[in-house]
RNA sequence: GGGUUGGUAGCUCAGUCGGUAGAGCAGCGGCCUUUUAAGCCGUUGGUCCCGGGUUCGAGUCCCGGCCAACCCA
């Protein structure tokens, strides 16, 4: 049994009004939390395939209310949409009557009845019986406004979902573009794999790592910053086409850009470069788009409903060097300057340089903060300086450089890809330099496998939460992530 | 980490110069059998984010803190 109220702690008079009801239900012999009601169809479905007269078994949670006396309009809504109830007192009689009178806006229902259409054309279901499912002890958001407090919305997503009809779309686009996602792969061969989460050395990218601990082990582990050192292996294993859909945790800082744990997709193609992957990716993300929108122009938009950006993602997608770029905007002889003059000029042109980064790192952060911003539409950015990316070859025609594309779309790096590298001792030479001489920090393992012969492969990784925010229209990777983490109140 | 803005009823928000805490919706009671932001009448509801301070008196002014959004780093 429920008790009505506690004596330890205060009850709001809603909560309070609703936990009177619920008991009032069971006084009257009434289950408020039913086992089970089997619905014939969704309330989308029941609209749509609509003959006067037809019988329907329909359940959902009740968002509107419309009192007329002997008669009630009630909203119930269901994951494919809303439909309005008709429920009058000499139809259901009146014991139902008064359970009737015991419901509140959030309460769920299951609904028997025939459909008919109203005097002002809306298609509804006449009621003649209705079974409680699920009575709902809080008040749910206000029905016009919606939910705007962001805290509330973020915090306890299910009432943004409720109250936020957009919100929702935004969740099952997402859900679509992993699916699109997975059927593209897999139709070009690729077979999708799950590899290890928490990982004794933490490689692949150069990000701090979460720490936590295995108590039977005995030791230290990381929640992985990557998926690519373990994918390589099943590459070096006979696996010639992986992908993986999967979190990383990187331990930095929460922005607008950034979560803590975020999204990646990682897809490792054998006999492939970095040409291949820049054809996938384009490809991919093209599929994607037309799946779920039907064209390739991407509109974003203000709280205003103004188009702020167009994104057009019609290929074939614009090339540009990565020494190009940054001499469009920091100057044609920005790379005959020195070192010391390099720092100068990044600084005047505003961007922040930390007095511990090494010259290509300077030249980074140009491109960082002044370049890529300005990428909105998309971008393959290629033979990037080999300083950034110890995991991929050389480019042949110049060997300081990679063979590497950044995918720059709405002013955000949404994929890298490498053409990878297979040579064990050359790998091994890059990632001792960049580990800086930790030793504990090679990951000896992979070096191993790399021994054992890896096929020359194309790599590609993904931003998921980016690539959604583009195709969505979401300015904020908060709003393309269901639970965002927040701090503990 | 720094700056800006915000936190008042379940929701969305007002709150003037420091002087009894407000509205709409929701809720509750009443009328109404085709309404749809139903309508009409009546009505309940407050840790003004938290803690100090100034003051006869603080939602409002001052100091500190918490949380959030945005901008910067």
């Amino acid at each position: 049994m429920i008790p009505i109220r506690s004596d330890m702690e205060p009850i709001d008079s809603l909560i309070e009004q609703r936990r009177a009801k619920l008991n009032a239900l069971l006084a009257k012999g009434i289950n408020p939390f039913a086992n089970k009601f089997t619905p014939g169809e969704a309330c989308a479905a029941a609209r749509q395939q609509y003959t006067e007269g037809r019988p329907v078994a329909l359940a959902g949670r009740i968002t509107a209310h419309r009192d007329m006396g002997k008669s009630h309009f009630i909203d119930i809504k269901d994951q494919s949409g809303r439909i309005q109830v008709y429920v009058q007192k000499p139809v259901i009689g009146d014991e139902q009557w008064e359970i009737f009178k015991l419901l509140d806006l959030g309460d769920f229902i299951g609904v028997k009845g025939s459909l008919f259409t109203t005097r002002t054309g809306e298609i509804s279901v006449k009621c003649e019986a209705f079974t409680v499912l699920a009575k709902a002890l809080r008040p749910p958001p206000a029905k016009y406004y919606g939910l705007e407090d962001t805290e509330i919305r973020y915090r306890q997503r299910y009432l943004d979902l409720i109250a936020n009809d957009p919100v929702k779309q935004v969740f099952l686009h997402r859900s679509l573009i992993l699916r699109e996602m997975r059927n593209f792969l897999q139709s070009r061969g690729f077979i999708e794999v799950e590899t290890p989460m928490m990982q004794s050395i933490p490689g692949g990218a150069a990000a701090q790592p979460f720490v936590t601990f295995h108590n039977a082990l005995g030791c230290q582990f990381y929640l992985r910053i990557a998926l690519e050192l373990y994918l390589k292996r099943l590459l070096v294993g006979g696996m010639d086409r992986v992908f993986e859909i999967g979190r990383n945790f990187r331990n930095e800082g929460l922005s607008r850009r950034h979560n803590p744990e975020f999204t990646m997709l990682e897809a490792y193609q054998a006999y492939g470069d970095y040409e291949s992957m820049m054809e996938l990716v384009q490809s991919m993300i093209c599929h994607i788009a037309d799946q779920i929108h039907g064209a390739y122009k991407i509109e974003h938009k203000d709280a205003e409903g103004n188009v702020t950006k167009t994104i057009d993602l019609s290929p074939p997608w614009r090339r540009a060097r990565y020494k190009d770029l940054v001499r469009e905007k920091a100057g044609a002889d920005w790379f005959e300057l020195s070192p010391p003059e390099r720092r100068a000029r990044a600084v005047s042109l505003g961007a922040e340089i930390g007095k511990e980064y090494e010259d290509f790192e300077v030249t980074g952060a140009v491109f960082e903060k002044l370049i890529e911003p300005t990428l909105i539409q998309p971008t393959f950015v290629t033979h990037l300086p080999k300083e950034l990316v110890p995991l991929a070859k050389l480019s042949p025609d110049d060997p300081s450089t990679v063979e590497v594309f950044e995918c720059c779309i709405n002013g955000q790096e949404i994929a890298p890809a490498y053409t990878e590298q297979n040579d064990p001792i050359e790998q091994r030479e890059r990632l001792q330099h960049q580990a800086g001489g930790e030793q504990q920090k090679l990951d000896e393992d992979f070096l191993v496998a790399l021994e054992h012969g890896m096929p020359p492969a194309g790599g590609l990784g993904l931003g998921i939460d980016r690539l959604c925010m583009m195709l969505l229209g979401q300015e904020s990777i908060r709003d393309v992530i269901l639970f965002p983490q927040m701090k503990p109140k």
